[in-house]
DNA sequence: GTTAGCACTCTATCAGTTCGAGTGCTAAGA
DNA sequence: TCTTAGCACTCGAACTGATAGAGTGCTAAC
């Protein structure tokens, strides 16, 4: 159990190492506007902070450091949440001026303001497009042996893929072949769209379609693997920016996990609801026990639809991203829905 | 003048220093096979070396390094080829193994293989989308109020932008938009297309759109601006292991410049024919004078498409990356041919 | 022209020193 | 009992020689 002064003590400190990003000692504590005690009881408080866990020493005779535990209760209890400043409002909003329809092109600059205004990195994941609607299909010819497959999508994403075609195709069995599929597959979700291509449609394109077989392979073939790029970063290298990274290898690998789509599941804990903080080893990734990861999600209508994340290190200024990111997420959701309501 | 003995003296000394990355010193040089002289007789040529301007010392007492001049002149005369090992060949040939079609996906992919071969850096740029030629326009409505545009070229590539419609607009309308469109449009270059739109569609449009105005003004506004994203990284991150770039500043700055595609034309030297080698302070950008690039062109039948280019460090193994590049184009030239005859 | 030998220079490294920031503890004071 | 002044102590950072080693340039002999 903390006592009034040492939670004072905690706040304060932690709220001075995130600025400064140097060890806080106790007269240095003792000059703060709020704090009356002495250094010499400053000294027997921190001791019993440091005992608790919640601070720690870089070397005997160091001031204190926030532990990932400190942090933590930093976080779920000593937060004052700090209204954002209109000028980041005005900039954020930005994104909204100009005459900008598609949400991908929101999402990514809405990255690119988000790393400028914290300095952080932001990772931005958007809709996830398997659920998209299919709006149409359509085939169209390049050459004797080649033809591009495109599907729009009722959100206006648009999907393509070259595949190859007999070389002697009959043109009209293209027509016909996008016929069915349009016929049998607008309102699937690109989710199902690979299982119901060959329930809804084989049946009737081996019917009309003399040579369907080889035709219908390559279609098939060229939707099976749907790019899931829908994710953005904004500051990617912001990471260089901050002092509490000097070291290479480890930038590397912090960097190396970001780059790489694979681990983006990892790093945010997609489908959880609301703000999330995840703080040190807290983590998943070894990569990131440096590195605080805030989230929160945004929604179109009632559905959620992606997530944002701004990494920073430990040492990261919760206040101002908690607040920027309550922002944004509602922001976001908000104009993104009006631009769908639209429909 | 050199001599011989200076040539070969050179020659060892950079070879030497693009692998050790350290300054080469008398005794290391008479202990290399090929060198008979004494390290004194050595220290005599290296000093006529240096007043030459071909190397440098790092401080009084230490070893040579290459100079700028030195590098210079080893690219020029003293670059023995090296054939390319087959097991790069067989890595840089599984792009074509597996049955992909597009362009994009065939360039992408290369500059990954690029970057893992070599642990440097590669940019490729693709063929300039703007020179393709328009093989089919759709629109398809999403909402009431919104609609994408699809344009699809005789490569393959897809273009698609959403923009807003009258919202009570007749789908009728729509259709002989599209069918005027596609009349008078196919056949003409990206680059031509805004141009050609005004010109060739918008009396007809006029004579059979109600309400055309309103529908080309923001359809035209979506074919605005092409994006030129036809440019493709490999390895981003792979300055981070270079030991020659320690400064994290220095790494920001040149992260930066290649990050931001506006600098890629100074980057990379366009319309050179080629292989072309930029050593220091031969690029065009401060941020890159403590980098090489290496640079060669590749095209698809008698056009050039592209550019490949290697960013390292200036201590770069050229005769490797000078050998892997010439074959990548010319396997890249050929493939794409041959992936384009087909039409 | 080549090379062995040697004095010289500079760096890197290590031990020793000092300085200052900060701590923990003790004892006196409120 | 809590607070605080005072003091001894610790540790890192920054500086100082001292030393070893790598490498150079020059000279004189071959």
């Amino acid at each position: 159990m903390l006592t009034e002064r040492q939670l004072l003590i905690l706040k304060v400190t932690v709220d001075d190492y995130i600025q400064s990003a140097q060890p806080v000692g106790s007269n240095q504590l003792a000059k703060k506007p709020g704090i009356t005690s002495s250094s010499a009881t400053i000294r027997n408080e921190l001791a019993e902070l440091e005992g608790q866990g919640y601070l720690e020493k870089t070397h005997t005779s160091s001031g204190r450091i926030p532990s990932q535990k400190g942090y933590r209760y930093y976080v779920d209890h000593l937060l004052t949440p700090n209204p954002v400043p209109q000028q980041d409002i005005v900039q954020l909003r930005s994104v909204f001026e100009e005459k900008v329809n598609e949400t991908e092109e929101i999402i990514k600059r809405s990255a690119g303001i988000l790393s400028e205004l914290t300095n952080y990195t932001s990772i931005l994941l958007g809709p996830d497009i398997r659920k998209h609607i299919v709006k149409k299909l359509s085939i169209v010819p390049l050459s004797p042996g080649m033809a591009v497959a495109i599907i729009v999508t009722d959100s206006g994403h648009v999907e393509n893929r070259v595949f190859s075609i007999p070389p002697d195709l009959d043109p009209s069995d293209i027509e016909k072949m996008v016929n069915i599929l349009n016929e049998r597959l607008i309102g699937v979700s690109l989710y199902d769209l690979h299982k119901r291509l060959e329930q809804e449609t084989l049946a009737l394109l081996r019917q009309h379609i003399e040579r369907y077989g080889e035709l219908f392979r390559t279609f098939k073939q060229a939707l099976l693997l749907p790019r899931a790029d829908n994710v953005y970063y904004g500051g990617k290298l912001n990471i260089l920016k901050q002092p509490d990274f000097h070291d290479i290898q480890k930038i590397r690998e912090l960097m190396n996990v970001m780059e790489e789509g694979k681990h983006i599941p990892e790093i945010l804990p997609i489908g959880a609801q609301g703000l999330q903080i995840r703080i040190g080893s807290e983590n998943a990734l070894a990569a990131m026990e440096d590195c605080s990861v805030i989230t929160v999600s945004y929604d179109i209508g009632d559905e959620q639809m992606g997530s944002i994340a701004i990494v920073g290190p430990k040492r990261m200024d919760y206040r101002r991203i908690v607040s920027l990111l309550d922002y944004v997420s509602g922001d976001l959701s908000k104009e993104l829905t009006r631009l769908f309501q639209g429909k």
